[in-house]
DNA sequence: ATTTATGCAAATCGTTTGCAAACCT
DNA sequence: AGGTTTGCAAACGATTTGCATAAAT
């Protein structure tokens, strides 16, 4: 992770009253390395915090608009990055099989239309949109060559 | 509910081996009359039928097609009717104040653009996507002229 | 020195499961 | 009767929390 992150990070989270200590960085760098959603588990394993640290800090990532949950189809939270730091809008392929989640992007046209949706519905409804989410459900490389979804959280 | 889509449901089930039982109908009728996801304990309240029931049933009618587990972004599972039960392809919209999910519609311009992505990410990658999610997050108005995210999952 | 973060173990809570009684065919 | 579904209460498991210690400022 590079040291722009680092101190944007550090600020955003210095604005909200929270310390960038050594687990939090730990943490941000194996989200950083992993280039995709990890969960709970798999943020514990490689940041080699305490579980209960690990939510914890997760959480106070949130909050502080430096880390995002995502919703998978199995029972495990997910966490990434937030966009504005990785300036990388994505969406996520979701594995039905396994439920890993990777990033994909669509063409500008595409997101252009997304937007233009939300606009639609915001005015045609009491609903006040923020953001949108786009994920394609299906089956990873891996789970169709094993056969079926036989888990690897590792 | 109609007759009709009764009879689809009980076709389907039968396909599975399984019965349509009174309290499958009852959960089928909240469903239904409901018009929008619902959490398990809306389908409990609304079905009477004793919560492991419930959690039992729909774990049968989503193994058979009927019933679809709709993410959201709180800690309840929803769910809803199948779409080609209802023949309403539709998306979410999806309050992060009361956790509420509604329904919407895209125009058919977009949806074919969003069947396109998919077919890209087919060819380009080794993921075959089965379908596709689109949500979007924000806030109802309900949730917006309360001030914030106080629950009502009644 | 005082406040904040950590790790452990216990608690929480939506969901799942074992089991005996009620139900359907 | 024979197999399935139901409701109750207990079990489960991911996540959260209480509390005493360690770290940061």
């Amino acid at each position: 992770m590079s040291d722009e992150l680092d101190q944007t990070i550090s600020t955003r989270l210095r604005e909200a009253d929270q310390r960038y200590t050594s687990g939090r960085r730990a943490l941000v760098a194996a989200l950083t390395a992993a280039g995709r959603p990890l969960t709970a588990a798999e943020v514990v394993g490689a940041g080699g915090l305490a579980q209960s640290s690990a939510y914890r800090n997760l959480a106070v990532l949130e909050t502080c608009g430096v880390v995002l949950r995502v919703a998978g189809t199995d029972e495990f939270a997910r966490f990434e990055l937030a966009e504005d730091l990785t300036d990388h809008h994505h969406h996520h392929l979701i594995c039905t099989g396994c439920g890993r989640v990777t990033d994909f992007t669509v063409s500008d046209d595409l997101e252009r239309s997304l937007e233009s949706a939300m606009d639609t519905v915001a005015s045609s409804t009491g609903f006040a949109p923020d953001h949108h989410r786009l994920d394609l459900l299906g089956r990873c490389a891996t789970c169709r060559t094993t056969g079926d979804g036989s888990e690897d959280r590792s």
